[in-house]
DNA sequence: TGATAAGTATAGCTATGGCTATATTTCGTG
DNA sequence: CACGAAATATAGCCATAGCTATACTTATCA
């Protein structure tokens, strides 16, 4: 598995590697939220992502046109967006590592709130590795 | 003090918090890294900048050019690159984060290297009570 | 000292991700 | 069913951050 799920190889620096999870990071969280609007809603339309994106709703439109581009997505015009199912596979992966994030900065003693906040910006940046000793804390296979 | 450094005000959801974190987090790596290389070797060379951050030289002048309208940095044409004031305790503070995270990164199981790649992208988003958090584990007042 | 090498700046391109304004389409309702 | 409202698309703008190619300065050394 890939340290981020959209990498296709490893850049030379850490710099460049954390430039890369940054591109794929608003794909990510694309990808999450229409998921779960499609859960909540049945469909995920484009004003429901601009606003919980909190972004226009012509920033929507171009962020959702790549992820097309990108095979995971897919929509007609002044129609509904719905997920591939490489789409529907990374948003599951995204929910998942996100939930691990928080609840491990909770762990941590972070206030839930703030704990909510900094996953947002983390999350994107934790390889699988450091997921899994995240996971380990949790269960109480606690390293320290 | 701020949660993220650079930040002037809080913005309205989480998504937005995170792409404002994102914004600074370039800036605060280029800062860091004049801080070090001044200290290394007595200046900030662009060319040595450049390698550095794996990017092309004319891409680290760029970069640098928006240091300066942010009145971190100050150069002259041809000559080094060196931190005002601002820009000096701002390297130290991010310095000090970073290694605060790897630290921690390490202290939860993750390997040395792995645990360096990770906190390049993790450290921007780490606001003051998380950075708090960490701290306190590492200092053995374990919350788990 | 003056030619060349090294370092820096500038021009100009790309893509991303914001925005507002406006055109177009769909939907709901009288 | 037709009209107005709501939703979506499109056009066109901005800034950032990357790149290559090229111009210009500075520095070195024969």
């Amino acid at each position: 598995m890939p340290d981020t799920f959209l990498d296709k190889d490893t850049p030379a620096n850490r710099f460049a590697r954390a430039r890369e999870a940054q591109a794929a990071a608003l794909l990510e969280d694309y990808v999450e939220m229409i998921g779960d609007l499609t859960a909540e809603l049945g469909e995920a339309r484009v004003a429901d992502i601009a606003e919980r994106m909190n972004v226009s709703q012509p920033t929507a439109t171009k962020s959702i046109a790549r992820l097309k581009r990108e095979g995971l997505a897919t929509s007609r015009p002044y129609r509904g967006v719905f997920l591939t199912d490489e789409g529907a596979r990374l948003a599951d992966r995204v929910r998942a590592r996100h939930r691990t994030v928080v609840a491990f900065l909770v762990r941590m003693g972070v206030p839930e709130e703030i704990a909510e906040l900094d996953a947002e910006g983390i999350e994107h940046h934790v390889s699988q590795v450091t997921l899994s000793a995240f996971e380990a804390v949790l269960k109480g296979e606690d390293p320290a």
